[in-house]
DNA sequence: TCCATACGAAACGGTATCGTATCGGGCAGG
DNA sequence: CCTGCCCGATACGATACCGTTTCGTATGGA
């Protein structure tokens, strides 16, 4: 239904109207929130008109979801090697490294748009965490299966104690941890969680 | 320079309509979030005027701010037995309790709102996230000076490993975990941290 | 009883954004 | 060359709040 080619008759769409509200939209969600993302701010900011806008987006929350996963690989890297501890290292790590800095705050700002609107809520667990919450709830059952983990570690928990050090500074306006932080705590978690090789 | 008799003279402030207006913010922020906390909406449905709003608060940072602190213990159990682990588990399992339910969107909402209010922000910091952290902080200290901790133990890391779980659900407009997901996840954390007497 | 003050209600002008409509001009496919 | 769609610009009425002010009433201490 996108880019469909047979619809062509007359000016075709402006690309570098695109770019620059999808731009204006990402820079106005990080300096100044989801609350301050106005269309005529993004049009003012973009230089263009707010019919370009409205022709081509619903409203604000399509606009903001649009522009903060234009900046982000869709299809994150969900690596496999042998052990489960290395691959939910790289996994983390990678998120910091796609979330850290500005895209932080957009991030952030989409959530707390999110609670506004069902649809940047929804928009946001399906392109962003059902992905990867369903890639590591698979990742830790096969490492369940293979022995990998402690006696009596939670699958659940174990998530939850992973993952959390990571989102949870976004909360207070802090953007992601430091890697070397962010290591450290990963170090503690895996400690209790995955079993280890003799050294 | 709160409550001062001296100034008496004249018709009292309403306690009622104070405590209608403190209600009813609470409940729009928890219902709708800070962005539709508007003044005149608080004075809708608490049934006042807007200049009895005007009069004794500066504006929907400064409402908001006291809605939610009306609700919370502004002194929290800062629990003291021998046992570091302990501690920290029943100070965790408080802010969990006043958290659970309605007060955590409030909380939500709070901070959400002190993204685009550095006053907002700073009242969250001063009077919610400081005196928390500053306990823990020096709780995690005199446990490490007394050994009970498990040797490499980052104190940093340590403290961020034990209340990100506690927090970050908020970020995905969920609530606060439900008690028995979090003492897992709490278990699970003190086992790398806290040195354990033999059973 | 007096009077300073708080109260709720209402109206004020001002600002910001909404979503729609209209306009003249531009740009390709057919 | 022409037709259809896109472009930016601008104007529109509508809506929601802002923060202030005014008004008549209520209240309780001195």
């Amino acid at each position: 239904m996108e880019n469909n080619p047979r619809k062509a008759a007359g000016r075709p769409r402006s690309e570098e109207a695109r770019e620059a509200i999808l731009v204006a939209a990402l820079a106005i969600l990080v300096r100044e929130g989801y609350e301050n993302l106005s269309i005529e701010g993004v049009a003012r900011e973009a230089g263009t008109g707010k019919s370009t806008i409205y022709r081509w987006w619903g409203g604000r929350g399509d606009l903001a979801v649009d522009a903060f996963f234009a900046t982000i690989d869709e299809t994150p890297d969900l690596p496999e090697t042998g052990s489960a501890e290395e691959d939910f290292r790289t996994q983390i790590n990678g998120m910091a490294r796609d979330l850290r800095g500005p895209p932080g705050r957009a991030f952030a700002a989409l959530l707390m748009g999110g609670r506004e609107s069902p649809t940047v809520s929804a928009a946001v667990r399906k392109r962003w965490l059902d992905p990867r919450r369903d890639w590591a709830r698979m990742r830790m059952a096969r490492a369940a299966e293979a022995g990998e983990l402690l006696p009596g570690v939670e699958p659940r928990a174990a998530l939850a104690l992973l993952y959390s050090p990571l989102y949870s500074p976004l909360l207070f306006g802090n953007t992601i941890p430091p890697a070397q932080d962010l290591s450290a705590c990963f170090d503690l978690a895996a400690r209790t969680i995955f079993r280890r090789e003799k050294a």
